[in-house]
DNA sequence: CTGTAAATGGAATATTTTTTCCAGCTACCT
DNA sequence: AGGTAGCTGGAAAAAATATTCCATTTACAG
């Protein structure tokens, strides 16, 4: 029985995903009564934890009573806080089929099997890229987009360690027919002439630092070509030679780390540039 | 009050954390009742849903009484199931900090902005290692490891989208001081001549497959050499090839696929070589 | 000011969920 | 075969949780 008595304000059906859900806060969240006020606020940031709490619980930590929450979710669509978090549950459910547990039967795997080791990267993996979305500064990353798209043709460099993550930037925007030229060291020449007015360059170095790559990057910085820095501290030598940095930070393994949230800003990087450039 | 009268069998302290409870799980399997090794059965396949269930729900999926898992968490050292499920939201609080929220805030700043799209690869890279560590196949990994590890020298070939992980794997192999050749390509030389008897080869490719690695990978297989393929599907190729196969398949954002997985089994993949071969 | 409608807090009630308890059953030992 | 210890199912009691209701407060228009 939906509650017909009340003039439901959103509508009258409930979100059945958490996008449609998020869809629907926005929608709400102007001109709400300071108590709904703080419950949309307060869930905006902490809508994972309707999954695993009570209503108690979240509305004390929203600073409201009980049946104010209560209002919030039937303002939603829901008919009250269990229908809400119902929906909730389920999304999980559906989105950790098992994984959380597969993990856990490779690692019992042992010490250090094959599949344990696996584990390990993937677990590592998924917490790099969870700081990734956590940290990265969108400013900073617009402002890479928007002068890579403008430079007349884009260098890369990136050695060893960073070097997967050159070569996969190279490789996207090749794919995009964006001119690019990667600087791979082969035949150790020298290719620093190759940058020409208006070429950008994008420097990518992770602790410990490859003092080809910071050389060249200064370099590039001095002779006025705009400098992307992909690196991994605001201490690391390419912060001091330019001013546009993108900084990502991998977990480790011991003393092995992988690579998969700097090649995921690699990838958006491309991508948005891509974008940039056919978009208008 | 812990339950004094009981002669709980796995000890009186209750696990704290996921790693315990699966330990715990582990030493109380064996000789259990039939009931009650339904439940454990069911919860080591399970542990997931501990948090957003009830005992009913799970009672029910497992095939047995509520009264019946009642009894399973106390012999896992719990009070009781409320005492269990605590656990499991407490970890998945501190877990997700605010990760999910933050995602959704960097992909509502719009359509394609830079910093929606790295939500999109952000997400696109979990849902990858998630769906890596759900499929592998421990018995291929397994092979793999011990081919490579007895092998005199490893052979790496991966062009195009797949070079940043051959380019991973030479680097890692190189750190940890094991003989490996990475056929890259430059100059377009032709280096199959350099596999000799004893020798592996590490072959990557994914849809659509670059000619020249499977090339190199059928003449390999064909002189004998024992060939790994990464790869992203069973009817690769490669597969036809290589009797030692490991898959991975990428989660795409229209038309790009990152490497998050990919990198991440490569990298366990070295990993557990170099520890194979210094460890005994 | 005053009257009215909306918002709020808190306690009472309803519902769901957990936990206990015990009678009957099963399997095993002698 | 009989006895016993432990296992099992189900239902009843207890606890936790959600929901409603209403008296009081607040905001605001006239």
């Amino acid at each position: 029985m939906e509650n017909a008595s009340l003039p439901s304000v959103a509508g009258l059906t409930a979100p059945v995903s958490t996008e449609e859900f998020r869809a629907r806060l926005a929608a709400i969240s102007e001109g709400l009564p300071k108590r709904l006020l703080q419950c949309a606020d307060f869930i905006a940031l902490n809508t994972d934890r309707i999954a695993v709490s009570t209503v108690a619980e979240l509305s004390a930590a929203a600073g409201v009573q009980p049946s104010a929450f209560m209002r919030f979710c039937q303002l939603l669509g829901f008919s009250g806080f269990s229908d809400m978090q119902r929906m909730f549950r389920e999304t999980y459910k559906q989105r950790w089929p098992d994984y959380t547990t597969r993990l856990q039967n490779l690692r019992a795997a042992g010490g250090d099997s094959p599949s344990a080791l696996l584990a390990e990267f993937v677990e590592a993996g998924q917490a790099s890229l969870s700081a990734l979305a956590a940290t990265i500064d969108a400013a900073q990353l617009d402002r890479a987009v928007e002068a890579l798209a403008t430079a007349r043709m884009i260098h890369i460099i990136g050695l060893r360690r960073a070097f997967p993550v050159a070569s996969y930037l190279t490789y996207a925007f090749e794919k995009m027919k964006i001119p690019t030229m990667l600087h791979d060291g082969v035949g150790n020449f020298n290719h620093r002439h190759a940058l020409r007015d208006g070429d950008a360059l994008i420097a990518i170095t992770f602790a410990p630092y490859t003092q080809d790559t910071v050389d060249l990057a200064r370099y590039a910085a001095e002779a006025g070509h705009h400098v992307v820095a992909i690196t991994d501290a605001l201490n690391s030598p390419l912060c001091k030679v330019s001013a546009n940095s993108l900084l990502v930070s991998e977990v480790d393994v011991g003393a092995f780390r992988s690579l998969s949230a700097s090649l995921a800003l690699a990838l958006a990087l491309s991508v948005a540039v891509g974008a940039r450039i056919s978009g208008k």
